[in-house]
DNA sequence: TTAATTTTGATAATCATTATGAAAAAAATA
DNA sequence: TATTTTTTTCATAATGATTATCAAAATTAA
């Protein structure tokens, strides 16, 4: 969608940042995956289009990215970090399930969840910011 | 509790590992704290106690006591690996809520949420051996 | 007590991420 | 369009938490 690319555009002016062809590069390749991403594999994609871009401008790249919520940083506790990207269409806000014989990493969504961790916010005098949801699971 | 030492020495022995002064040390030190400890605090408040450990003991040893859920591995995304006791007296099953102003770390538990973890998990054919909660708020 | 095995601790290695600083690129200005 | 100013990029060094190494010390079993 050429109005993500526009948005991405505008949030840069707004911070005083400038469009480069790498920061551009890195939004479209996150744009074209549902994969949940690692640094590296971001970069070896980049690389094999002819896209090349150094380690440090990947990394602060996507800070912006995650700052302005293009994508999300997905921490399960293995010590790599992944990036799920929210720009790939029809992708609603979900949390995660993690197969600990397979490593799989399945998408789930509940409303009622959803609605019981704003009240707990509610009743101690808070507002949820952003939450990490995560179920390490093994098949029955 | 004399009862969580003799449960940690047959957790040991059934692993064949041994019980040394440093492993009693370190768990004597998550039973006195219900804080969010980092290695480094540990590390320092059996330093202070003249119990000195060193780091490679520690993290070795941090393992032991999570893989027996003596204590419960802490990541909210800080770039900090804490830790959350399970052995101060009446302590229960909980999750987080951090306070993205202050830095306080809230803990909260909510059984409708639960139940319907459970479900969704079921749903999927598999069943939870262990989950992350994490609601990261702000002050209303 | 001895012997076999494991653990410890000091230090080196690792590895993901961040800092540095010169060269290149982008935007602003003339 | 050329020039100037500012930002960004890239390659590489630095960082810092954690892990590996291995000789010396401690533990357990016989």
């Amino acid at each position: 969608m050429q109005t993500v690319i526009k948005k991405f555009k505008k949030n840069l002016q707004e911070e005083n940042l400038k469009s480069t062809p790498q920061r551009l590069a890195i939004l479209e390749e996150m744009m074209k995956t549902d994969e949940h991403l690692e640094c590296e594999e971001i970069l070896l994609k980049l690389k094999e289009k002819g896209n090349k871009v150094s380690r440090a401008t990947l990394y602060r790249t996507m800070d912006i990215l995650v700052k302005y919520k293009f994508v999300r940083k997905l921490e399960i506790g293995d010590g790599r970090v992944r990036y799920d990207s929210n720009l790939v269409h029809g992708k609603r806000n979900h949390d995660h399930m993690i197969c600990l014989d397979s490593g799989d990493i399945i998408e789930f969504y509940n409303d009622k969840i959803e609605k019981l961790q704003n009240e707990i916010a509610e009743k101690n005098g808070y507002k949820i910011i952003r939450r990490v949801h995560q179920l390490f699971v093994k098949k029955v």
